[in-house]
DNA sequence: TATCCTGGATACCAAAAAGTATCTATAGTT
DNA sequence: AACTATAGATACTTTTTGGTATCCAGGATA
C-alpha cells in the first residue's frame, strides 16, 4: 500500500518528533530546564514512572542527538550529571508553549494529573 | 520496579504528548493548518508514508480529542473534509517552531529529507 | 565482614503501535 | 454489464516500544 518504514525523515516535522517523540523525552527535556542540571538518581526520582531501563535507554538516545550532555565524575559512588545542550535548549520555548496547551486543555476537560510541570520539584515529583 | 502504564497523566508535558505523539498526529495537524481544508483523499496524497487504516485511525483519535473538525458531505462520491478546531489552532505556533528547528538541525547535521514541510503542497507532497 | 550507595547493564517478556491485504457501499460513466 | 471514484472497515501480522527482574563494580561505612 504505502511504503516500509524508512529512515530518512519525510519533512521537518517528521524529523522532530521522531527525535522528541516517545514517552519520557518531552518531560526529560523540561526538567532538566527547570533544574539546570540533574543527577540520574534525580532525574529518576522526579519522573515518578520511569524505570532505570528507560531512563538509561532515554538519556542515551538524547545524547547521541546532541539533546542532552552527560557529566560524569569518576568519584565514588559515581555522580553523573545531566544538562541541556545549545541544540535542546532551542526547543524549551516549544516544549513551554505545549505545556501550557496541555495545563489550560486538562482544565477544560477536567483531566486531574498525578503531579504538576510547573512546579516541578525534586520528591515532590511531576 | 515502576508502576503499570496508567491512563492519568502525569503531568500536562505528558499529557500534550499523548495527545499529539505518535508518527503522523504532528504532519496531519501542520497540513491542515497549510491547507485549511482537505478532504480524505488529499491528505492521504499529502502524507506519502500513510496507510489508509493509519490515516482513518489517526483522525478519529484527532476528532475524538477535539483538535480536528470532520464534515460529512452525503455526496457521490462522498466528500469528506478536515478541518483544525480552535483547540489544536493554539498548538500551530508550537509546530511551527518545532519545524523551523528540524529544518535548522537537518541542515546542521546535512540529512535529506524527502519532502518539505514547508512548500507543503499537493501532489508535491510533504 | 556485611551492607549501602550510585549509576547503570542485560536478558527476557508484554503491550502498543503500525503495516499488509482484502473488502465494502453507492452512484455515475462507458 | 463492467468499471471508476470516494471514504473508509476489518482481520491478521509485524515491528517498535516499554516493562520486569536480576545483576554488576567499587569504595565508604557500620
Amino acid at each position: 500500500m504505502a511504503k516500509k518504514n524508512i529512515d530518512t525523515p519525510i519533512c521537518a516535522v517528521d524529523f522532530a518528533f521522531r527525535r522528541i517523540g516517545g514517552k519520557y523525552k518531552g518531560r526529560i527535556l523540561w526538567y532538566l530546564h527547570v533544574h539546570k542540571v540533574l543527577r540520574y538518581g534525580e532525574l529518576r526520582r522526579s519522573i515518578i514512572d520511569i524505570t532505570t531501563k528507560m531512563l538509561t535507554q532515554t538519556l542515551r538516545e538524547l545524547e547521541e542527538d546532541g539533546l542532552v550532555h552527560r557529566e560524569v565524575y569518576h568519584t565514588m559512588p559515581p555522580r553523573v550529571e545531566y544538562t541541556l545542550t545549545p541544540s535542546s535548549r532551542e526547543l524549551i520555548p516549544f516544549i513551554n508553549h505545549l505545556r501550557q496547551w496541555g495545563d489550560r486543555q486538562m482544565e477544560k476537560e477536567g483531566i486531574p494529573a498525578i503531579g504538576s510541570s510547573a512546579e516541578c520539584v525534586i520528591k515532590d515529583p511531576c
